[in-house]
DNA sequence: GCAAGGTC
């Protein structure tokens, strides 16, 4: 009998996809525990198997020693990196599953990526001649309906075009990547004689150089002071503060004249706008606006939420996470998943409300992607979910059904009046429907400022007359939010690599804290790659990458002259690199030593205005944090043993110890002052909260 | 050691 070889991208599409063109129920099996499955169809077998991502990656044919280079070749993920073990069964899998097949179809994601996956694993695992005559099975999501028809409607060949530049994009990120971080690190080498891990790339270099900029503009902002006059008023009990309609006076004499018209001065309601407006319903999550959201509810990280994310996905309670769809296509079944969670206790009540209606229609976003739908619950039982998973999942339901509520009204009255000819005004704000916001519960909740009944040409006297001055403000620092919405915006990286890059930039000291800073090593190397290779800096290179690749998908260009190109170029920018190796490589020797060094900083000591650093006791291999003026100065505090230590720069607002931050993987990062007695730490360890007696 | 991309 002929046999047929579905090759798909992970395991959960390989079961979707043998469901859906199995005409009964396909037999699932194992191979060295990954799952597999089997059918009979047309008198032919078929084999629907699984691959676990990229199951081949680049590796240096020879150690990397000096750069540049270029003699790289595929191999199995497991024997370049031990991390990637788990790919290992699956590889021996497909490579058995192979063997008496006469018939391949490559069945992953339709893009780059999965073109590129397919093609390894056939030219690789399935024969030399298994690409030339293997097919394609396209489809843009993974529901039945469509998976059938792909598999009835199958490409008859590979998409070479999609195959020659995801082998291009892997090779030219590689050759850029490692040679130009390769060279930062031999120049300190040269330099100095010890090895500092550094790293420059497509996306993670340009990320750095935004950061960077910001940063630049920090340092060179100038607050400029203005003034500010408000007039203080009770009515009905009721604080309401009116502000002058030229919000910033710069000039104080102005300030000060406007200030001597408007004292002991009565005001007179001069105008009642109110406007009534819709908010519609927000669209379903991709994993970005999860990561955005969940950071601004409950400060988790983008990296953190992609991780509960994938935990609740591997409990089957949410949809595939990585996507960057908003859109819930009927085919997910909304009804019956709305009835499952409705089951839910905390769900009940909203979920009649939205299976009463008519017709169930989720407001959608624009955004879409090649294989999954936007991010949904799928209705399983979250029995027993707790803490930061439950809370994610708590976020995730929400957003859901707050997608097919109707939009909310508010209502904004804007008030004006007149002070001895002086405008000044102040806002109310009412929810007059509640809509979807009812639905979205605590991440929803909008301030209301109820405001007293006013009539046009009423008078009212001003309790205080408030002449403040304040300072304009530097452009704020991003967060680990903020930036990756940036890095979205801009085209680099893609949903599930953002926030790993970002964690990488982390992890060089590159960057620290949670308002972004760049370190002095962080500067330096943007410095050293602006000048000497700013290429790699700039996001034009991920333009001309993305150009390139699109000449080779429609054949326009050739995938080994593109490549040859790169080459060229690299040779010149990492010659010119060679030539200024020790200057260089001083710089950045230098800064790595002094950000390594404040990084162990913690402030003050409160005897004798040394500084307290942390200290790894050689006695006892515990770190604590000791005076600097040791043995003059014998200050010190105990510390946490476990998880990263982070400076804040700041006091305690307590007890005036320095505060630090703890990032323990796995849980939330938590900030506290050295000081053990402090009265910030009076509940710690409160037995009511730990063990219910 | 070094990238960025996919997966769990």
């Amino acid at each position: 009998m002929k046999k047929t070889l579905i090759i798909c991208e992970k395991p959960n599409a390989a079961g979707k996809i043998a469901a859906a063109i199995a005409d009964g129920k396909p037999r699932r099996r194992e191979f060295k525990s990954v799952p597999y499955y089997e059918l009979e169809q047309d008198g032919k077998k078929i084999v629907v198997v699984p691959a676990l991502g990229h199951l081949f990656t680049l590796k240096n044919v020879k150690p990397l020693r000096d750069y540049p280079v270029y003699d790289v070749r595929w191999v199995p993920a497991y024997e370049a990196d031990r991390r990637a073990a788990r790919s290992k069964p699956f590889v021996e899998a497909i490579a058995e599953m192979a063997k008496d097949a006469d018939e391949f179809i490559n069945a992953c994601d339709y893009d780059i990526e999965g073109s590129t996956i397919g093609y390894n694993i056939l030219r690789y695992l399935c024969g030399p001649d298994a690409p030339k005559r293997a097919k394609r099975m396209k489809f843009s999501t993974l529901t039945a309906k469509e998976l059938r028809k792909a598999y009835e409607n199958l490409l008859p060949t590979l998409d070479i075009g999609l195959v020659n530049s995801g082998l291009a994009r892997h090779l030219l990120d590689w050759y850029w990547g490692i040679n130009v971080s390769k060279a930062m690190s031999s120049a300190v080498e040269a330099a100095h004689k010890r090895f500092v891990k550094l790293s420059a790339g497509r996306v993670q270099t340009p990320t750095l150089k935004i950061l960077f900029e910001r940063e630049k503009e920090i340092r060179a902002f100038v607050p400029e002071p203005y003034w500010v006059i408000k007039a203080i008023f009770e009515v009905g009990g009721q604080r309401i503060e009116a502000l002058h309609k030229k919000e910033k006076f710069f000039d104080k004499s102005e300030a000060e004249k406007v200030h001597e018209i408007c004292r002991n001065k009565p005001a007179r309601v001069a105008k009642i706008t109110v406007r009534e407006y819709r908010t519609a319903p927000p669209p379903p999550f991709d994993l970005g606006q999860l990561q955005s959201e969940a950071y601004r509810c409950f400060g988790y990280t983008p990296a953190r939420t992609q991780q509960l994310a994938q935990s609740l996905y591997d409990n089957a309670l949410i949809s595939y996470p990585r996507t960057s769809s908003q859109k819930l296509p009927p085919e997910i079944g909304y009804a019956e998943i709305l009835s499952r969670i409705g089951e839910i206790r905390e769900y009940g009540e909203l979920v009649e409300k939205l299976l009463g209606r008519e017709e169930l229609k989720p407001h959608e976003g624009k955004k879409t992607d090649p294989a999954h739908p936007a991010i949904h619950p799928t209705g399983e039982s979250p029995k027993g979910l707790t803490g930061p998973r439950r809370r994610l999942y708590d976020l995730i339901v929400r957003r859901f059904l707050s997608t097919f509520a109707d939009p909310a009204v508010k209502q904004s009255i804007r008030i004006d009046l007149d002070v001895a000819g002086q405008p000044f005004y102040f806002r109310g704000r009412r929810i007059m429907e509640k809509g979807w916001l009812e639905f979205y519960g605590p991440y929803g909740a909008t301030e209301e400022v109820l405001l007293p009944e006013f009539k046009e040409g009423q008078e009212l006297m001003p309790t205080e007359l408030v002449f403040e001055e304040k300072e304009t403000q530097p452009p704020p620092r991003y967060n680990p939010s903020s930036i990756i919405k940036e890095m979205e915006a801009r085209n680099l990286g893609t949903k599930a690599t953002r926030a790993i890059i970002l964690q990488n930039i982390y992890d060089r000291n590159y960057i620290t804290g949670n308002q972004i800073e760049v370190t002095e090593l962080g500067e330096k190397t943007i410095e050293a790659l602006l000048g000497y290779c700013p290429e790699i800096a700039s996001e034009e290179l991920t333009a001309h990458f993305e150009r390139e690749m699109e000449k080779i998908q429609n054949g326009q260009s050739d995938k080994e002259k593109v490549l040859e190109d790169a080459k060229e170029k690299l040779n010149k920018i990492l010659e010119k690199f060679r030539k200024h190796e020790v200057e260089i490589g001083k710089v950045l020797g230098e800064a790595y030593r002094k950000t390594r060094r404040a990084q162990k900083v913690l402030g003050e000591c409160p005897k004798c205005h040394g500084e307290l650093r942390i200290i790894v006791s050689r006695r006892t291999k515990k770190r604590f944090a000791g005076c600097s003026n040791y043995p003059k100065c014998n200050y010190s505090y105990p510390l946490p043993q476990r998880g990263k230590i982070v400076p804040l720069g700041k006091t305690c607002p307590e007890c005036g110890a320095p505060m630090i931050q703890v990032n323990r993987m796995g849980s939330r990062p938590y900030r506290m002052c050295l000081n053990p007695d402090c009265v910030t730490k009076a509940n710690w360890g409160n037995p009511r909260k730990n063990k219910p007696q």
